[in-house]
DNA sequence: TATGAATGAGCGTTCATTCAT
DNA sequence: AATGAATGAACGCTCATTCAT
């Protein structure tokens, strides 16, 4: 055949790459064979080891993959909204509007996979995994500390604190519309909302005086 | 050994369940093999099949034993709590406070592993899983409920939607936590606190004019 | 439970005995498990090691008595029969009247059963099993004589010969039925009764002319 | 290897197929392992799987096979005959000749090992080997039809009967030499040619007054 | 004597991986 | 570069056999 571009290449490599997300997420890695993800990916058994030399390091990849994705949904919402917490509450409500459609299901399951994966194989994965919820967290601390240095957000609370909180929150939604599909995410979202907005600074210091105390 | 008591077999049927649960947890199901499941309960793997027909009724048992786990750590806790929005408090912080010690771990993965299953086999394990995360909402909402008629939290946030929020925030704080050890889930708690008392019934309310305006 | 009668043990011995012939028949000799044959003897499994050392055993008892029924049901017939070839027509009768039964089809799955191991272990099983069969035919072969004699059948026909064919179409005809259950044993009884009758001698010998010339 | 003609495809799975009638013959269907198969046809065990998706299908594929050959040694004796007797008997001679060979054995195993697995197998095998069973009858059955119209068997003798007669003795034969291989069976054979020959019309009918009556 | 829990060897089968084509 | 036949090491599971009770 001679020569073939780097572009074939990436290519070939982008779809076995997602031949083989499908069937993690659909079978789970264990389950999933290559004679699978090759049929997924119009492919030879043999040809995937061309790109990739292992089952195993066709895993990593789609854990690299899927901790890139994770971080980049965030990148794109808050420019169009006015104010810090504005933009929070934007980037939720895409989140969470996004909940709703069945392709989230997947998304979750394979952020589920990858991150049991991650756990298993911690010399492998963790330490990237790790670095990618970090950062996210941090992202939303910033937001999370614009919003209060902007009055919309009281000082009181601890911002990588409710950071976490809001990441949680929507991991968690994830999780639990996986096994309740009847789940309506509007619904968790509204709550999120009525609280981000109960979080402005008020006059009397809320619940100042009980904290640890 | 011939005839043995109900009370011997009940106790290897556990020990066998626990074997299970670990090595599920530790490997996940289709990594896991009957063999070292037999060794993890010192037993041969023919054993096994005494008490369990199938490495699929192991994962059964498995995942209704741990479906019956999530409800009963809420059981307890609200019982010393002077007020519902206490209770709540409480049952969150014994949950908070769980997530720190490292078995805690062991139970997320077991959590997440157990709810892939149920999506990858519908039909056998979909409804029960439905059931148990479908019963914890309702009874947060309860309590919600009831701190909104004692008037520790307003009205106008929906109680559905906070219980699973709550829920959600529980689920999505022990996900994060299995990913970037160094989470401090008091942390968290403390911001969810600070939330919760931020949502009791204000004077002016809280947003009002600009919700959904 | 002290003493047990030698009566007891023959009873238990001959129990599992049948119910082993049972299992060998119903689903072969490798197919069928002890667990199987000790139920179908009201039995546990491991009590069937008290008569019998090993499954092996087991089957050598069990074509043991297989050769046995073999040459019993022909003692019986010949009593009451006139003259020699009616005696061999009534032992005729008799046994492809039997066929038709149903409990016949085990019989023969029984004979070819035990046969083909017999073949297959023929330092344990062969010799016995020849001389069984051996024994039928010199009996058959006895009474043609006897009809040879008489004038019931001519001299011409070798006698063996003729007592290997008669033992062969009996053999023959239950396993075509075995295959082929519409068979009706009778019609092919009728054909060998005609061929009987009509051996007996003639004025001009029956094909003298033409044999091996 | 990647592509490969039709015909290595082709002459793979008929060296694994004579394999494991080999194997089935010589231990049994049961006691026969796929590795012993694969040994036999010099290859992995593993590699079959891509021929014959199981077992069972090796077995129905051998089951087939047998089938067939049952009915092919008929087709192609009775051409040179002058008679419709002697085609029959020309085949016989074919017939009776063949078992006197140590291949005959095997055959006969596989004949009885199949009609076995037929009869435990009832929705899978035992139609197809009905009709192979009574195509054969049918078509001695035709035979001896031509011998009663040329004059050579009497018209007195059921067709279906004579028929099945033969066969039996034929497949009896085989069992009984299976078992006791001193006999000698052109012995046998003389004998029913001795028999058919007998069966000629008479000008006083044989047995025709004391036949049922 | 009888039980049946336990063993452990071995079965049919699958599948990641290799490599001749 | 791609194929897919072949390998071989497991895997889940079965079952003859043993032996504590």
């Amino acid at each position: 055949m001679g020569r073939v571009t780097q572009a074939h290449i990436d290519s070939r490599t982008e779809t076995i790459l997602n031949a083989a997300t499908t069937m993690f997420v659909r079978k789970g890695f264990e389950a999933a064979t290559m004679q699978e993800i090759a049929n997924e990916a119009d492919l030879s058994a043999g040809a995937i080891y061309r790109y990739f030399p292992s089952k195993e390091a066709l895993l990593r990849a789609v854990c690299a993959g899927a901790s890139g994705e994770i971080s980049q949904q965030f990148a794109s919402a808050s420019e169009a909204a006015s104010t810090p917490l504005e933009a929070i509450l934007e980037i939720g409500r895409q989140e969470w509007d996004g909940m709703a459609e069945p392709e989230n299901r997947d998304a979750t399951m394979l952020y589920l996979e990858t991150a049991l994966a991650a756990v298993r194989r911690p010399e492998e994965l963790y330490a990237a995994r790790r670095e990618v919820v970090g950062t996210l967290i941090t992202e939303i601390e910033s937001l999370v500390r614009q919003a209060q240095e902007s009055g919309e957000i009281t000082k009181e609370i601890d911002a990588p604190g409710l950071a976490a909180t809001l990441l949680a929150a929507h991991v968690g939604t994830s999780v639990i519309r996986l096994q309740m599909d009847e789940l309506d995410p509007s619904k968790v979202f509204d709550a999120i909302r009525h609280i981000m907005k109960s979080l402005r600074p008020q006059q009397t210091a809320v619940g100042a005086g009980e904290k640890r105390g």
